[in-house]
DNA sequence: CTTGACTCTAAAGTCCACTCCAGGGTTTAC
DNA sequence: GTAAACCCTGGAGTGGACTTTAGAGTCAAG
């Protein structure tokens, strides 16, 4: 059994976080000492890196809470999963591309102002920002 | 001159917004009337769009200041501009590249159940985020 | 036996760009 | 003249993932 604090380096997180992720439901202790210590079980670093991994794929926190749920959930199956991950990079491809366009727009810019000696009242970039078709759609 | 409303009309911004603006220190009104109403000049439509198109590449209010405050310094130049530019591309460039991995992360585990009949508990996407080697590279 | 490292709780703070609210005053249209 | 539509201020709320703070209890080593 482990104590927060070796938990959490073993999962290379904060003993906060930790705390944290049981007040979202995300991992709750084994058990506790007398004196209300926490305690974890070995499943608890599993799951620490589970909810690593899920989040370096996009997840917040909450969606990952929906996916431990799946596992409560007698007739949840695979494609249950699945369907949300497909969801999640659609979500990022979505992400993906307004960045992308944000970074064309600067492109943009920088190019018409390749020479960038002059005053900033005459900067290319500052004027074009303020016209109505400079710039990217916006973000969303 | 125009009031918050019709300022917040053309530009396509709640009132709200506009105040909001003000006290980060980035649009004051030309004036008030007697009674406290904000007057807003031609001028204010252009910075309003100039919010817009810097915030729709990428910029934060914070950052969309500091580029405003570059007119009112003498010896800036429009090469300070641009290498505001170039640094935001940079940061654009670095967030686009982490989520395309966590786009490919998803790529990988989705094809990893190309069937997805079977229970959560054997779901491999779920056994795969639990692996240390699983998941994208962390996001920044 | 004491010092220092660890743990506990509850609540507040952080960042960002707003939105929403309450409780007023003002202006415009009919 | 009155109702609707507008405007004002200050402050609180939103979402996301924590961190920080304060005050207090607990445990291991020397």
């Amino acid at each position: 059994m482990l104590t927060i604090g070796k938990l959490a380096a073993a999962g290379e997180i904060s003993p906060d976080a930790l705390r944290y992720y049981e007040a979202e439901g995300l991992l709750a202790p084994t058990t506790r000492t007398a004196s209300g210590y926490r305690l974890y079980g070995e499943d608890a670093l599993r799951r620490v890196r589970f909810i690593q991994h899920a989040q370096a794929c996009g997840f917040t926190l909450a969606e990952i809470r929906e996916l431990l749920q799946l596992r409560q959930t007698d007739k949840a199956c695979c494609n249950d999963v699945r369907q949300r991950a497909i969801e999640k990079r659609l979500q990022l491809a979505a992400k993906i591309r307004s960045m992308q366009s944000m970074s064309a727009a600067l492109d943009r810019l920088i190019a018409e102002c390749a020479d960038g000696s002059q005053s900033v009242d005459d900067c290319p970039i500052m004027a074009a920002l303020e016209q109505i078709d400079g710039g990217a759609e916006p973000a969303r």
